[in-house]
DNA sequence: GATTTGAGTGCACGCGTGTTCACTGAGCGA
DNA sequence: TCGCTCAGTGAACACGCGTGCACTCAAATC
């Protein structure tokens, strides 16, 4: 064993993460599906046959990385939803929090939005299955927002799916984002934040042009 | 040789063709960097070493693919510009031409789909360049529509942009589709319809509010 | 009709892969 | 201190891969 002095669960649980940060650097290269047993071991500095002690297989550590994925996403929202200035400019916090968050955690959205639609099959799955769930998430965090709490909820539904998809096409830029350049995070942030606002003020004024047809 | 009555050049285009095929039929089910050369060359009924009698490599294999698979999509936009009726109803047009546009050539929209951030690096660029191209393109063609004509390029370009990642986002829903479930297409035709008038709408109001704005 | 061309063949090679199995030896409970 | 547990080892395997090379033999050229 590599390391002296550490607990035997403290080494298993070192290794472990050893092996899920190699395969998350590995796939920012070459793509989660593209990537061997043997390479993530190599990374981690260990043998071949040591993966299966903490994997039965490549298919399984990919959807725990999609699991660490989803956590670290989750308890962003969670934490900017404590700071009142994010209901007062909901669009704004959005926007910066969505570039700062895919900024400290560029590996795992890297992952998630290529592996998306990516090569394997139960990993794209177990991603569009949590993206679902995070639309629903979403839905019932706007649907307390003033304005918002009167509308349908298939409305805010929709809303909310129209504010995924433009987190998950926006973390892809900045993704690929290289380092060093904040003028272009600054770029991609406006972008995002008028692409937003056009998507609510499209929402609201859509929603009373149909009330009107309603009424005629 | 296979076939018996066919002029030399003739057979080698039929070969060339089937490669394609094969690889596209392949990458359907598990993504363009996933399958092997052997896998395209025996699909398509050769040997694998006449592989390279058609393509130096799978990576130009995956670009010829990418190439056909955009000539598809404006040969689409170009006949959709020639019907009068979209220009009256643009959105309904729209979404109806995106969405029969996929269903009849499905598996050009999946490659493009999946592989803009798929495992090929060189494929992935070059999808990408060719989206960002046709973002201008379309661009060029809303800008000549009534009302858009005042708008800055920048903003039409925003607008385009808009549309290219709903296009491509809808793409993936109905390449994920199965088929003979015409109900599910008409949900996704009915989302895209309401999305797009949601973002032109939000987009006009959102442009006046600027310009009240300026005026103070 | 003789000669050249070139699409498709068949074999061989070295390599990286996932998985098997018997093993080692440090950590830890008795 | 003894003995069990089990994370990590290392050799071996069968397999599919991309590619090189010498080949065949019908179509095209002369």
């Amino acid at each position: 064993m590599p390391a002296q002095a550490a607990a035997r669960q403290a080494q298993k649980e070192r290794t472990h993460e050893a092996l899920l940060h190699a395969a998350l650097e590995l796939s920012r290269r070459y793509g989660f599906a593209q990537i061997s047993l043997r390479q993530v071991a190599g990374r981690a500095g260990v043998v071949p046959t040591a993966f299966y002690r903490h994997f039965d297989s490549m298919e399984q550590l990919g959807l725990a990385l999609v699991e660490q994925s989803f956590a670290t996403l989750r308890r962003m929202i969670r934490d900017a939803q404590r700071d009142p200035h994010v209901f007062d400019h909901i669009i704004d916090a959005s926007a910066e929090i969505l570039v700062d968050a895919v900024k400290q955690n560029r590996a795992h959205f890297d992952f998630v939005a290529r592996e998306r639609v990516g090569g394997s099959p139960a990993v794209r799955r177990a991603i569009q299955h949590e993206l679902d769930l995070f639309v629903s998430e979403l839905a019932i965090v706007l649907a307390r927002l003033p304005h918002i709490e009167t509308w349908s909820s298939e409305d805010v539904q929709m809303v909310a799916r129209l504010f995924v998809r433009n987190m998950v096409s926006h973390a892809e830029e900045v993704a690929d984002l290289p380092d060093g350049r904040p003028d272009l995070e600054e770029r991609i942030k406006d972008g995002a934040r008028r692409e937003m606002r056009v998507i609510v003020i499209g929402f609201r004024d859509w929603r009373s042009a149909a009330r009107r047809d309603d009424d005629r």
